[in-house]
RNA sequence: GCCGAUGUGGCUCAAUUGGCAGAGCAGCUGAUUUGUAAUCAGCAGGUUAUCGGUUCGAGUCCGAUCAUCGGCUCCA
C-alpha cells in the first residue's frame, strides 16, 4: 500500500503494520499527530485519518475526534451500501452524532430486513477495504459532477456554498464519491464494529416545509467489545425507561378513551407527586419568601390577547367556543403568568412591597401536536409549582440569582444536581419578528443573565433561538436514559410583560415606576420530574419519596397482632408503612417486597415478639438482623426528614 | 402535524396456508401457619384497541379511527 505523506514522500507500507509504521513517521515529522496523541501500548485503537489538507493523521478512536471521524466514515459507507442496493435512492446528508451517526436518503422507508441487508453490504464494502482519497473541485465542476450523478440534494448543498469555494470530495472505492468537508478514516478496514439501529423519517434540512426523507441511524465503536458494551447500555436504558418502568411499577397508566398525553396517576404515583409538592410549597413559603395564589384554570381569550399568547400560540391552546359564533371564547390556561399579574394589580404597590414572590401549584394545558406526546415527559396537561416575582429593576439580578440558587437546592435534594446542564437561552437575531423588543433590549437582558450565571460560577452554554418571545431565560436541562435532553427548570428575565399589563409601583419619589418580572420554576413540572426520578433511580426512590416506605412481614398469622403494633408505632411517627398479612411463606413475601423496590422490610415472628424488637431487611444492606423498633423508627424518620439519599451497599 | 412500526385477559407471550382464542405470572377461593427472593389445589378472567369491509368462515386479509412506541418538526 502506497501512501503520500505530508511533504510528498511516497512510502510503501505493509498493511498489517500500517498504523505502527505511520506512527513512526509521525515521530520523524512526516505526518501530524492528533490532539490526544498516541497512547503507549494502545496501538490497536489508532486509526489513520485523511485531513482537510490531505495530510494523514493518527488519531485514537477513543478520542472524541477519532470516534466521530470513525462514525462519519461509517455513515458514508452506509450511503454507498444504500446506493448499491437501492440505486434510485438519493443521498442527502450523513453526519456523526453523539451516540453514532445517521444518513438521510430520498427513498422508500426501510424495514428492519432492509437494514440487515444494508448492514451486510456495508460489511462487504469494509472487507473490500478501499483506501479513501480526497480531491477538490471548483464549485461549477462540483455541481456538474453531482448533477451527472443525479444527486440533487448534494447540488443544493454545493449551491449554498460561496462562489469561490473549493469543494472537497472523498472517493471511497468502487467509484463511490461523496461531497464532504472531512476528515475521514483513511482505510476502510479501520471500521471494525458498527450497527444500524433504526430507521425513521426526517425533514430535509430540518424544516417541516421540506420533503420528508428517510433516515437511518447507526453507531460505530473502535472495536466489537465497545459496541457490545454500548448495546448493553441501551438495553439497561430500556429497563430504566420511565415509560416502561413507571407503568410496570404501577405509578401511572394511560387509557385510550381518555386521550393522548393525559396520563393517570395511581395511588403510588399520586403519593410521590404529593410528597414532592408538599415539600416544594413548604420550602418556598417557609424559607424562600414566597406567597401562594390560587387562580382560574381558564380565562377569556381577551387575557391571552393582552399577553400576546393568542397570537403566538393559539394553535397550542384548548379553546372553548368558536370565535366566529360565540360572544365569549374561553381557553384553558397554557401558563399562569397573567393570572398572577392580576393578583399583583389587585392593590396598588409601593417600592417597599417589592419583591412580590407569587407562587402557585398550577395545572396547565397545552394542545401539543399528536406526534409529540411521550410518556410523562411531554403531555397535554401538567402541573407545575411556578412563580412570578415582581421586583424593582434594582432587585432583578439579586432575585434572579436567588431563583437559580433555589433551583440548585432542589436539584441537590433530589440528588440530580450533577446530571443537568445550564443554558442561556437567547433570542434569534435572524428571526426578530418572533420576539418582542429591540436588539438593545435583548442584548441588555441577555447580558444581565450572563452576569448572574458568571457571578454564581455556573458553567453554561449559550443557545440562540431558545428564548421565550418576551425574554431570555436560563434553562436547566437533563437527559433521559436514551440521551435525549429535556428542560427541567426554567428561570426567565422579563422586562416586557409589566408594560403589556400596565403593572406599576410607586417609587421613593412618589412617581409611578415599572417593575421587572421573573418567571421561574423551582423544580420541573411534576410529571416530567417524576419521569426523571424513575429513570435516575431505576424505581428505587430515596426513602422520603417512596409511596410505601416500610412493609412489615409477619412470619405467620400468629404474629399479625405484633405486626399491627409495629405498624401503628411507625404510622404514628408519620412513616408510610403497611403490613403484608397474607398467609404466605416469608420467602414469598420478601420476594414481592424486593420486586416492589421497598427500602425497608421488617420481619416479625416468635423471636421478635418475645424480645419486643424487629428483624430488619433493607434495600441498602440486605439482611440487617435484629434491631430495636425505636432505633429503627428514629433512624428512618431522620432519613425521611433530611431527605437522605442512601447508597445501595448490596447487590443481591 | 409528518415518516415508520405496533396493538391478543392486569402483565409477558402462544395460536400452521384464513378453520374450536391458549399458557405462565398476577387475581379470587380453599388448604397450608410457614424464618430472609416464588407452598399446593381449584376457580374465574376475552366482542383479539374501536368501527366497517372481503369471506361459508377473520386474532390472521383490506379500509378508517383511536392509542402506544422509534424518529422528524414543534415546545409560552
Amino acid at each position: 500500500m502506497k501512501i503520500t505523506l505530508k511533504d510528498g514522500v511516497v512510502k510503501e507500507y505493509d498493511r498489517e503494520k500500517t498504523v505502527y509504521d505511520i506512527a513512526l513517521d509521525i515521530s520523524e515529522g512526516l505526518a501530524r499527530v492528533a490532539a490526544g496523541g498516541i497512547v503507549d501500548g494502545e496501538y490497536k485503537d489508532l486509526r489513520t485519518v485523511i485531513n482537510k489538507d490531505c495530510t494523514l493523521e493518527i488519531v485514537t478512536v477513543k478520542d472524541p475526534k477519532g470516534l466521530s471521524t470513525l462514525r462519519h466514515t461509517t455513515s458514508h459507507i452506509l450511503a454507498q451500501a444504500v446506493k448499491n442496493l437501492f440505486p434510485d435512492a438519493k443521498i442527502a446528508i450523513g453526519p456523526s452524532i453523539e451516540e453514532g451517526f445517521y444518513y438521510d436518503f430520498e427513498c422508500k422507508p426501510f424495514s428492519r430486513e432492509d437494514l440487515d441487508k444494508i448492514e451486510a453490504e456495508m460489511k462487504r464494502l469494509i472487507k473490500a477495504g478501499a483506501i479513501l482519497t480526497r480531491f477538490e473541485l471548483p464549485r461549477d465542476e462540483a455541481i456538474k459532477l453531482m448533477k451527472t450523478r443525479k444527486e440533487s440534494y448534494k447540488v443544493e448543498l454545493i449551491e449554498n456554498l460561496p462562489k469561490d469555494a473549493k469543494i472537497s470530495f472523498y472517493e471511497q472505492g468502487e467509484g463511490f464519491v461523496d461531497l464532504c468537508a472531512g476528515p475521514h478514516l483513511h482505510d476502510l478496514k479501520n471500521i471494525k464494529a458498527f450497527k444500524l439501529t433504526s430507521s425513521s423519517g426526517a425533514y430535509w434540512r430540518g424544516d417541516e416545509k421540506n420533503a420528508m426523507l428517510t433516515r437511518i441511524y447507526g453507531t460505530a465503536y473502535s472495536d466489537k467489545k465497545e459496541l457490545a458494551a454500548h448495546l448493553e447500555r441501551m438495553e439497561e436504558a430500556k429497563r430504566r425507561d420511565h415509560n416502561k418502568l413507571g407503568r410496570s411499577m404501577g405509578i401511572f397508566t394511560t387509557v385510550d378513551v381518555i386521550g393522548q398525553g393525559l396520563p393517570l396517576f395511581t395511588p403510588k404515583g399520586a403519593k410521590i407527586i404529593q410528597t414532592l409538592q408538599r415539600w416544594i410549597e413548604d420550602l418556598e413559603d417557609e424559607e424562600w419568601g414566597y406567597t401562594r395564589t390560587r387562580t382560574p384554570l381558564m380565562a377569556k381569550s381577551d387575557l391571552y390577547k393582552i399577553s400576546q399568547h393568542w397570537d403566538h400560540y393559539k394553535e397550542g391552546m384548548f379553546v372553548l367556543g368558536d370565535e366566529k359564533k360565540d360572544k365569549e371564547v374561553m381557553a384553558l390556561r397554557p401558563m399562569t403568568c397573567p393570572f398572577q399579574y392580576f393578583i399583583y394589580k389587585n392593590e396598588p404597590k409601593s417600592y417597599r412591597d417589592l419583591p412580590c414572590r407569587y407562587s402557585e401549584t398550577s395545572t396547565i394545558f397545552r394542545n401539543e401536536d399528536s406526534g409529540e406526546m411521550h410518556g410523562l415527559t411531554r403531555v397535554r396537561q401538567f402541573t407545575i409549582t411556578e412563580a412570578h416575582l415582581i421586583v424593582r429593576p434594582d432587585q432583578m439580578a439579586e432575585e434572579f440569582k436567588r431563583c437559580l440558587a433555589l433551583a440548585k437546592h432542589c436539584l441537590e435534594v433530589l440528588g440530580v444536581e450533577k446530571d443537568v446542564t445550564y443554558h442561556l437561552s437567547k433570542w434569534d437575531p435572524q428571526n426578530t419578528e418572533k420576539y418582542i423588543g429591540t436588539d438593545e433590549d435583548w442584548e441588555r437582558t441577555q447580558g444581565h443573565i450572563r452576569n448572574c450565571l458568571l457571578e454564581l460560577g455556573i458553567e453554561f452554554t449559550e443557545e440562540e433561538g431558545e428564548a421565550a418571545f418576551y425574554g431570555p431565560k436560563v434553562d436547566i436541562n437533563a437527559k433521559n436514559v436514551y440521551g435525549k435532553e429535556d428542560t427541567m427548570i426554567t428561570v426567565q428575565w422579563d422586562e416586557f410583560n409589566a408594560e403589556l399589563f400596565d403593572m406599576t409601583y410607586t417609587d421613593q419619589n412618589g412617581d409611578k415606576a415599572r417593575p421587572g418580572i421573573i418567571h421561574r420554576t423551582s423544580m420541573g413540572c411534576y410529571e416530567r420530574t417524576l419521569a426523571w426520578l424513575i429513570e435516575k433511580y431505576a424505581g428505587k426512590f430515596p426513602t422520603w419519596l417512596c409511596p410505601e416506605q416500610v412493609r412489615i412481614l409477619p412470619i405467620s398469622e400468629k404474629y399479625l397482632n405484633y405486626a399491627n403494633t409495629v405498624n401503628s408505632h411507625l404510622k404514628s411517627k408519620g412513616i408510610r408503612s403497611t403490613v403484608d398479612n397474607r398467609a404466605e411463606k416469608i420467602g414469598f413475601k420478601i420476594r414481592e417486597a424486593r420486586l416492589d423496590l421497598l427500602p425497608y422490610m421488617i420481619i416479625v415472628g416468635e423471636k421478635e415478639e418475645n424480645e419486643g424488637n424487629i428483624s430488619l431487611r433493607s434495600r441498602f444492606k440486605g439482611d440487617e438482623g435484629s434491631v430495636s423498633l425505636e432505633d429503627f423508627s428514629n433512624a428512618v424518620l431522620k432519613e425521611i426528614e433530611t431527605r437522605e439519599i442512601r447508597k445501595e451497599e448490596v447487590l443481591d
